[in-house]
DNA sequence: AAGGGCTCCAACCGCTGTAGG
DNA sequence: GCCTACAGCGGTTGGAGCCCT
């Protein structure tokens, strides 16, 4: 998108009903095309990007304005945990929001009761260097090892979205998601993760044929494309009994931590609180409930 | 009533990724 | 491989409205 700045004399600041009613009226004669275009076909003193962003976050017809409910803050919550700050991924599970409006809830709503309870909003754990889970495993600060395993689980299905049929790459999700059925197909970064973690750990019949993510040796970039032929139990492959300092995949090591981190963490939510412990209006689910639904059809229990 | 501080969110800014020439 | 144009993303900001004193 080329920069607003370029042209001189472009109005900025919130849009005044008439400037709606061009745009919307465009729209609704020419379709959504190209946005740079637009302001002046439209007759509109605005930049293209404006009035995308305009259309986007206000417009769009399938948007549901209004107060977040509790599922879909449950599910913010937990995406967050999950992807960091990548508010259109997360958007992507909430159809009907926008990330931008995602982003605003989560800055003004959820990171103040997260900072109110001593959590820190990055990392979703108590604010301490050093927390000992209930599982006795020490938990330090994974979001390095998680970027690594959420990367991966994402380029999974990048990998996987390629396969499919596509005609048209350049399209926006919201131009996507129109040419599609009724049935969301946005991308499900949570099942992705799913696939990796049930990856590394599931007992495989075929040791030989393991498939697992590794760098790619050319270019030292994490390739799924990587097969790295392993033998025995996988618990084997991770370490030699209980012994972390006896781990024979390093990187598997790191994944595994991933995934006790998560589970750490879990546990951490999920234990009991103590009646002086409550937050005002912070919701139950975040300390006892950990079952996740994203729509009727999809649910993962960590 | 006034005004100072706070909250919230629409909109902007700067940047990255990607397609096409 | 480089350049340009464009779409999209995430961080930040401005200001309207609300709250408190």
């Amino acid at each position: 998108m080329a920069d607003c700045r370029e042209k001189m004399g472009l109005k900025k600041g919130p849009w005044t009903p008439d400037e709606d009613q061009k745009l919307l009226a465009y729209i609704e004669e020419h379709g959504l095309g190209n946005w740079r275009t637009l302001p002046e076909k439209a007759g509109l003193q605005r930049c293209g990007k404006s009035c995308r962003l305009r259309w986007i976050n206000y417009f769009r017809p399938d948007l549901k304005r209004g107060k977040f409910s509790l599922q879909e803050e449950q599910t913010i919550i937990q995406l967050h945990a999950f992807l960091g700050n990548r508010w259109s991924t997360i958007a992507a599970h909430l159809p009907n929001r926008t990330d931008n409006e995602i982003k605003n809830y989560w800055n003004t709503h959820v990171k103040k009761r997260f900072t109110k309870m001593g959590i820190d909003p990055t990392t979703h754990k108590p604010k301490s260097n050093h927390v000992v889970s209930p599982t006795g495993r020490t938990t330090l600060n994974h979001m390095a090892q998680w970027e690594s395993a959420r990367l991966e689980a994402e380029a999974r299905l990048v990998k996987d979205s390629k396969n499919l049929p596509s005609s048209s790459s350049r399209l926006s999700p919201y131009q996507k998601s129109c040419n599609k059925g009724s049935k969301s197909q946005c991308l499900d970064v949570v099942k992705a993760w799913q696939s990796v973690v049930a990856g590394m750990f599931a007992t495989s019949t075929n040791n030989s044929n393991r498939i697992i993510f590794g760098p790619d040796q050319s270019s030292g970039n994490y390739e799924l494309d990587s097969i790295i032929p392993i033998g025995g139990n996988v618990e084997d492959e991770l370490m030699l009994g209980n012994d972390r300092s006896k781990c024979q995949v390093p990187e598997l090591n790191e994944r595994f931590d991933n995934y006790m981190s998560l589970h750490d963490t879990m546990h951490l939510w999920a234990a009991p609180i103590a009646e002086n412990d409550v937050v005002e209006g912070f919701p139950d689910f975040l300390v006892h409930d950990f079952d996740y639904q994203i729509d009727n059809e999809e649910s993962i229990t960590v």
